[in-house]
DNA sequence: GCGCCGAATGAGACCTGGTATCATCCGGCC
DNA sequence: GGCCGGATGATACCAGGTCTCATTCGGCGC
C-alpha cells in the first residue's frame, strides 16, 4: 500500500550496511534497533545505557563504532547542539539535508536546500573560496512543544 | 584618517569587557593579545602553550574562563569544525554574520547573511517551528591558499 | 594608607565524549 | 576441523572543558 520509503528503519538501517558490505551483526542490529526507537536525536550514551537497562550487554567501544559506521553510511548525522555538545540523530541518507532541531523534545526535521545550495554559491562568488564543505543547522520549538508549552 | 572600525584589535577586545563592566586584568589581556595575534582559528590549548612558551604564567582554567566571557561578549565565536572538534575565531561582535573557514590555513572571514535570514524565516513559516538560533559554517579554500595550492 | 569585599586566579581533581590497543571470539569458507 | 578476517569488549588513554577551593588582587570607602 505504501511505497517503500515508510519502511520500518531499522530494516533500511540493516540495507544501508549490508548493500556497503559491512556484516549486520547482532551487536549492530541491536544498535539500530535503539537507534530507530529513539524520538529525537541521542548520544552514544543514551544508547548505552537504554542497551543496559534491557540488560543487554553491549560495549562502549561497539557502540561508538556503530554509530560511526552508520555516520559514514549517512543513515545518522551527527549534530552540534548550541550548547557545544554532540549528540547523533537518524536521517533519510538519501539526499543532502540539514536538521531543523526542536530545542524542547529534541525531535530533528530534515529539511531540503535548494535555495540554501544556491545562496552557498553565491556566497563562493562573491568570496573567492572555493567551498567544500557547509553545516547549517536550525534550533527552534516544533509546533508541538509550542502548543503544550502554551497549555501551561 | 580611517573610521575606528580597523581599530587595533586588542583594545577593542579589552573595550568590549570594559564596556560590560569586566576587569580588564593582565591575564584577560594577555588572552586578548594572544588571540589578536592569532592568524586563523585556534584552540584553548594554542594559546595556552604560545603563551607558555613566552615564558608567561597563565592557568589552564583562567583561559578557558577568558575565552569564555569573550565568546559571551561575542568578541569571539567557537566553530565547530567539519572533523567535529572546536576552536575559537576572532569576530567583529557588532554584526550578526557567520563563518567562512579556510579549511587548509585556518583563516575566517565573516560573512553578512541577509538573504539567509530570509531563508531561514521561509523555512520557519513552512515547517510550523519557532526558530530560535541557527548556525551557518562554511569551509573551503581561501584564494590565498588555492594559489598556493595550484603552484605546487 | 588601611581594611574590606567581591572578582579573578592557579592548581589540580574531575568529567565527558571519544579513540587506541589488544587479546579474544565468531562466522564463513575451504 | 582449521583458518582468517572482521567484530567485540575491557580497559587504558586522550582532549577539551568544568569544578572546587584556597589564595591573591584590585577598587573603594574611610
Amino acid at each position: 500500500m505504501r511505497p517503500s520509503i515508510t519502511t520500518d528503519p531499522v530494516a533500511r538501517i540493516i540495507q544501508s550496511l549490508e548493500r556497503a558490505g559491512y556484516q549486520a551483526t547482532p551487536n549492530r542490529r541491536l544498535v539500530a534497533q535503539l537507534v530507530a526507537s529513539t524520538d529525537g536525536h541521542f548520544t552514544a550514551a543514551d544508547l548505552l545505557e537504554r542497551g543496559r537497562r534491557e540488560r543487554l550487554a553491549i560495549g562502549r567501544a561497539t557502540v561508538f563504532r556503530a554509530l560511526d559506521l552508520l555516520t559514514t553510511l549517512h543513515v545518522v548525522e551527527r549534530l552540534d547542539l548550541p550548547n557545544g555538545s554532540h549528540a547523533y540523530v537518524l536521517c533519510d541518507p538519501d539526499e543532502h539535508h540539514h536538521h531543523l532541531v526542536c530545542s524542547s523534545c529534541g525531535r530533528s526535521e530534515d529539511i531540503a536546500d535548494g535555495e540554501l545550495l544556491a545562496l552557498i554559491d553565491r556566497i563562493g562568488r562573491r568570496s573567492g573560496y572555493q567551498i567544500e564543505a557547509h553545516r547549517l543547522e536550525l534550533f527552534g520549538t516544533c509546533p508541538r512543544c509550542a502548543a503544550a508549552g502554551a497549555d501551561q
